[in-house]
DNA sequence: CACCTAAACTTGTCTAGACAGGTAAAATAT
DNA sequence: ATATTTTACCTGTCTAGACAAGTTTAGGTG
């Protein structure tokens, strides 16, 4: 039903390919030219999916060389990536909903500056649990306004990706976004949550993701502890 | 001396004009089609000029509207950029140098995995510690392979981003790079040196950049006191 | 005046090449 | 056989357009 771009429908491709193992590490991707006569695209196009796949960390480029398979980062890839659970192996990773979506008034102290429009719509209020090896690891509180979200405290989101629920669903798609980073000690119910000592640190994350429809933004705030697992990222 | 690519040279015209307030926050820059005329270059140099600006969180992109220059990030936005010194206003960052570069052989753990190439070059060790408004934020340590760095130990770089000697003197500059996070409470010498309580995490973060010369890498470990600012970084 | 439509302008995507510069393998000379 | 040069191939940068799709503005219609 939708129409993908040409270099995103080909980043995905290989993206796929990548991670189920059809390239292996260090082997090389096939050259541009080769892509394009593969894909039936020109070569902007193909540099156009593989900047997207560089970024990601998924690849390396080398002038003169080629398109390098990179070994996949064993930690969390939560900085550049869009969504939690195409960041790690998703078998590994399971997802509890603390709270259900339901919707709420906008909370009075709020981390982020919020539009006008956003702020009248009222607020769907979800919370949720992610674990590694049954460890928790994520806690995050997300915060959507409720425009155009047809059923959506309805539906169920265990071991389901929020985001591709949006996409799917509502035509949702994330483009981007902001976070600020710090490390602090988490609260008494927060350390609970995710089953940790007192006194220990978290990665504490405010995220406002930027999506495909005009003044659509979506918040997040992430408790993550890094005792075990590292985030990581490229730039 | 150095040839730049034309989007590179443009990108940083911009940057310089973004923050020095030229263009004001929210207003629109000159359409691409604008910047060709002015540059004397084509759409395709001058999007790739301003992706970089949108990666950097400078600028946003709207489809029919333009580029919109973004309220410069109070906090410090070292997760994307290369440097920290230009990641915030160069008038608050004072830098100390903590231990001058001198020459060392790798340590024994070290947290990334070292090219042969490199390790047995040797190592150039260097301490630095960051102020903002005299407070101490970073602390950083930074090990780079000793490959064609004549009289680099004898270098002055009191207030003088690292990169930038590296770039104007040896000719390496920071292509990109990947870095992993976490919190945790620093030891007691990290813990002096950012004159932070007992008990206070910090983020912690391990990078290795990635430069123009295939197989040089910079290798760092930074320290940053979140207390005050977080980090912010744009995907 | 209020409303709607069309035009002008913007960025997004894409084509079809060109040349430069780096890498590695094949061919040649020693 | 070894060392050097050439060649083929790859990515980096750039040109000069085209059409699609979203936004704003200027006219025109009622």
């Amino acid at each position: 039903m939708n129409e993908m771009p040409h270099y995103r429908r080909l980043s995905g491709i290989l993206r796929k390919q990548i991670q189920s193992g059809y390239y292996a590490e260090g082997s090389l991707l096939p050259s541009e030219h080769a892509l394009c006569a593969i894909h039936g695209i020109t070569r902007p196009t193909v540099r156009q999916a593989l900047e997207e796949l560089v970024r990601e960390g998924l690849i390396v480029k080398r002038q003169g060389k080629g398109s390098i398979v990179r070994k996949p980062l064993r930690n969390i890839g939560i900085l550049a990536a869009a969504g939690t659970t195409s960041a790690i192996g998703q078998s590994f990773l399971k997802t509890v909903i603390l709270q259900k979506p339901q919707l709420r008034p906008w909370p009075e102290e709020f981390p982020f500056e919020l539009p006008e429009m956003e702020r009248e719509a009222g607020c769907v209020y979800l919370e949720r649990l992610r674990l590694v090896d049954e460890v928790p690891l994520f806690y995050d509180i997300n915060h959507l306004p409720h425009l155009g979200l047809p059923r959506f405290t309805q539906r169920t989101f265990e071991n389901r990706s929020l985001f591709e629920i949006l996409r799917r669903h509502y035509g949702i798609e994330i483009r981007g976004g902001e976070q600020k980073l710090r490390a602090l000690i988490p609260g008494p119910s927060v350390r609970e949550v995710l089953q940790m000592k007192p006194g220990q640190p978290v990665l504490y994350m405010e995220r406002k993701l930027t999506t495909n429809r005009e003044g659509y933004h979506i918040y997040s705030t992430i408790w993550f502890n890094s005792e075990k697992h590292a985030i990581s990222g490229v730039f």
